[in-house]
RNA sequence: GCCCCCGUUGUGUAGCGGCCUAGCACGGCGCCCUCUCACGGCGUUAGCGCCGGUUCGAAUCCGGUCGGGGGUACCA
């Protein structure tokens, strides 16, 4: 990987910046910073030493180079399993991450229904691991108590076993770094915590919203955020704070300097610290936040890997800066992960997918009748291809291609129509009974079969699968195709605009004629109704095919679209069919 | 406001300095197939945000600009 490579140590080189120039104005920031380098040099971390972000594009696109023997640049080395193409380079050879096995997770918060940017991140992560050999972690962020629910976490569950991303630790089925649930960490949290206040890397902060807020405003700073009031109170500010019986959120002391990091989707990535304002790890009463569990898992769990959302992007600054103080501390094994955030998935117009459009909800999807390996080919194509020229692909041969360099940054609108057809094209690859075992749930939940399925029925079914397998695009289309074979005669029932619109007088004509050609049949085979229907309708009465056979499927079936006729009167039988003929006569 | 990310047809993407009069797919439109619907086949539509620069040559590299998005919480 070209940026993964050693920097020429002549260029770029630059001083340790010893004195940051007042580059904080805000109260207490001209004061040391703790030291936060980190004795390896290698990933993402605070660099004082680097020329300033001077954005290497990152080579993402190595199916490209795979044609073009001649640059091929130091990719293909590190391919071996259980090696993450991202470790090979010299710049990331800290023993932190040399030999690592790749550990990702996903940590959805169980709040509302779980929406299709969770799947996408859930999808590219499993594939990820999948990919390399490694380990896919589940963890639960509920660690904001008001938010979250156990349905919304059942849901959750669900829905991955549903897509059949499975995960090696996590609920369910646990692991070494139990227990995953955020909410049943406390100690570990309330251990870290208490450490990071003996540090400098924290302070308490009495500051309401409030007061951060006025001084805004009456300073003119354009800096939001946490002004850092609270850095170094004086004994008689904190005695005073103290007699007011307020109690303090506990806030990261962000260090001066400028951080970069090298995102696996979109290169190196340069933020000032000043802009980056301390932040709360955890509440006045003494819950942690997201901002400090998040990056204390990360380390516990030994996680490698972070692909996550873009929305997340802004936050990494001080992710890295944390993981710098949580090291010195002695949390982790001093290895920190590699982040990459995924684009976002958007809804219609210009707004991020969110949990209040319908579109965004995972088990609408399923309940649709859709396939989760359709649903899943059509979430992989927002963000990566797996060829220039195919876009229909098995989940297995997409982890084959996952690479994450060759996840696109853009943001991808979510189209329905396409995902809609991708799924097509996933249920015509399915094999009749496939099909027939994924369809039957549906058409037991609509009624039209009974639980368990009759002998009959089954065999009912079977005989008309292959009618109606090309003509469905979802499972839940199927119901509409099939029910008028199934319901008793005292339940069938006809579609009233259908009726109203092929069977008037004219239609009714044509059913009584049909009824007529086709009672005496001696054999009721498709063939043999064929015959004498197209004898009788159209040779005989000279009607147009569309205009003859359009009353008789509504008389029959219920419905002007249905499988093709003759087969299906084959199929409903002779009496159930002369039954229905008659019966639209009345 | 400030910081960060992103910018190829309507949508998702391919593109890695000449292979690009920009490929594929979805959608749209038209045609064919046809007992309805669907499938399938054929054709068609429309794009490198803009301006400069580098180069013999730029969608691709550089700078700027404009536009979109996100963040700026005692949410995640």
């Amino acid at each position: 990987m070209d940026r993964d490579r050693p920097r020429p140590p002549d260029v770029r080189r630059r001083r340790l910046d010893p004195d940051p120039p007042q580059r904080r104005r805000r109260p207490g920031r001209q004061h040391p910073r703790p030291d936060l380098r980190h004795p390896d040099a290698g990933g993402p971390r605070l660099q004082r030493d680097d020329a300033p972000a001077r954005r290497r594009h990152p080579h993402r696109h190595p199916r490209g180079c795979r044609t073009h023997a001649g640059r091929r640049r130091g990719r293909g080395l590190d391919r071996r399993p259980g090696h993450s193409d991202e470790q090979g380079g010299t710049a990331l050879s800290s023993t932190s991450e040399t030999g690592t096995k790749v550990r990702v997770r996903m940590a959805p918060s169980p709040t509302g229904s779980p929406h299709v940017g969770l799947a996408r991140t859930a999808l590219f992560n499993w594939a990820f691991a999948r990919h390399h050999g490694g380990t896919f972690v589940f963890r639960i962020e509920d660690t904001d108590a008001a938010r979250n629910s156990q349905e919304s976490l059942d849901g959750l569950i669900e829905v991955m076993q549903w897509l059949g991303l499975d995960w090696d630790e996590g609920p369910v089925v646990g692991g070494p770094h139990a227990p995953y649930r955020q909410s049943e960490r406390s100690e570990i949290y309330a251990d870290v915590l208490a450490k990071l206040r003996e540090s400098k890397f924290t302070y308490d902060c009495y500051c309401t919203t409030e007061e951060v807020e006025a001084r805004r405003k009456a300073s003119g700073s354009k800096v939001m955020g946490y002004d850092g009031f609270c850095r170094e109170l004086s004994d008689e500010q904190l005695a005073a704070f103290r007699a007011e019986d307020r109690k303090p959120v506990v806030r990261f002391r962000m260090p001066d300097g400028e951080i970069t990091f090298d995102d696996l989707v979109r290169g190196d990535i340069t933020f000032q610290t000043e802009f980056v304002p301390d932040f709360a790890l955890a509440r006045a009463n003494g819950d942690p936040l997201y901002t400090l569990v998040a990056p204390v898992d990360d380390l516990l769990m030994e996680i490698t890997h972070v692909l996550r959302g873009e929305d997340l992007l802004s936050s990494t600054p001080r992710q890295i800066a944390l993981y710098d103080a949580l090291a010195q501390i002695g949390v982790g094994n001093g290895s920190v992960p590699r982040v990459g955030h995924l684009p976002y998935v958007m809804g219609e117009g210009n707004k991020k997918l969110s949990k209040r459009d319908p579109q965004a909800h995972l088990m609408a999807y399923r309940d649709q009748g859709f396939l989760p390996e359709g649903l899943l080919n059509y979430l992989a194509l927002l963000g990566w291809a797996i060829a220039a020229d195919r876009d229909i692909f098995s989940l297995d041969e997409m982890v084959a291609a996952f690479d994450i360099k060759d996840v696109n940054p853009n943001p991808a609108r979510f189209d329905l129509k396409k995902a809609e057809a991708i799924n097509a094209a996933h249920l015509r690859r399915l094999s009749l009974d496939d099909l027939t075992a994924r369809v039957t749930p549906f058409l037991q939940a609509a009624g039209v079969l009974t639980t368990p399925v009759s002998v009959a029925d089954a065999q009912l079914l079977e005989q008309a699968m292959p009618l109606v397998s090309e003509r469905i695009n979802k499972l839940t289309e199927a119901v509409e195709m099939l029910d008028w074979l199934f319901v008793d005669e005292d339940h069938f029932t006809r579609d009233e605009a259908d009726v109203a619109k092929l069977l008037d007088d004219d239609g009714r004509a044509v059913v009584r004629a049909s009824y007529d050609a086709v009672s005496g049949l001696t054999e009721w085979s498709t063939a043999a109704i064929q015959d004498a229907l197209q004898k009788r309708l159209v040779d005989e009465l000279g009607l147009k095919p569309r205009n003859a056979f359009g009353p008789v499927r509504v008389a029959v079936t219920g419905r002007r679209v249905s499988p093709p006729l003759f087969e299906s009167m084959e199929l409903l039988g002779r009496e159930r069919s002369l039954a229905r003929l008659q019966s639209a006569l009345a």
